[in-house]
DNA sequence: TTTATATATCTAGAATATTAGATATGTTTT
DNA sequence: AAAACATATCTAATATTCTAGATATATAAA
């Protein structure tokens, strides 16, 4: 795990937001129009508009965000849905407590 | 505990690498002159010493580590030690799995 | 009380991050 | 096959961070 890594991407509010509001897609984000849960998370486009930022400021840091595998991607047609990967956000606070 | 504030100061490997030598002093520097003792920390001198960086870059960044309060600075004569704030980390890391 | 030493602050150039518009790619619909 | 839609990537402008040299300040030593 390495704390400067992951730190880069937590040293952004609306990262920050995004990991958060993951947490509770239902509560967070409307229902998608194919699908009636969040199992694979959110699509770009809802976390686009929640934030306010543009379309390809969204994809990069959603980009950043899959590359320290804190988010796991799945493509559905032509939506891509993002989910948290729960395993790595564990372990990255688990052994910053501990290293840090 | 602001998770962005924080997470700018750990997003930096020098500044996460003082942190974890200030964990151990005595295995990370030499004695000081004047006092036989880490209680207070280590001086701005040994960490740069350490680092490598220039006197100003480290200045500057235990400023910063000081205003999140990370660190704090004790004066004896000329000389500032720094030491962690064990209880500010703590409460960080401890939040940080709970909000993340 | 001048000089030396340790640290802090100021200033500025280089490197990196932020952000959006334009364009490309992949998928679905017509 | 063409048009429409969602997302990704490219390019570039702006903002922030990194970093060191110069200078200021505080304390100690001569």
């Amino acid at each position: 795990m390495n704390i400067v890594e992951i730190s880069k991407i937590l040293a952004n509010q609306t990262r920050v937001d995004i990991l958060k509001w993951l947490k509770n897609p239902e509560d967070n984000f409307p229902p998608h129009q194919d699908i009636d849960h969040f199992d694979d998370g959110v699509c770009v486009g809802f976390i686009q508009d929640k934030t306010g930022l543009s379309q390809s400021t969204i994809s990069t840091y959603l980009n950043s965000m899959q590359n320290a595998k804190l988010v796991i991607p799945t493509r559905h047609g032509k939506w891509t849905y993002y989910r948290r990967n729960e395993e790595v956000i564990k372990a990255y606070t688990q052994s910053l407590s501990e290293e840090l």
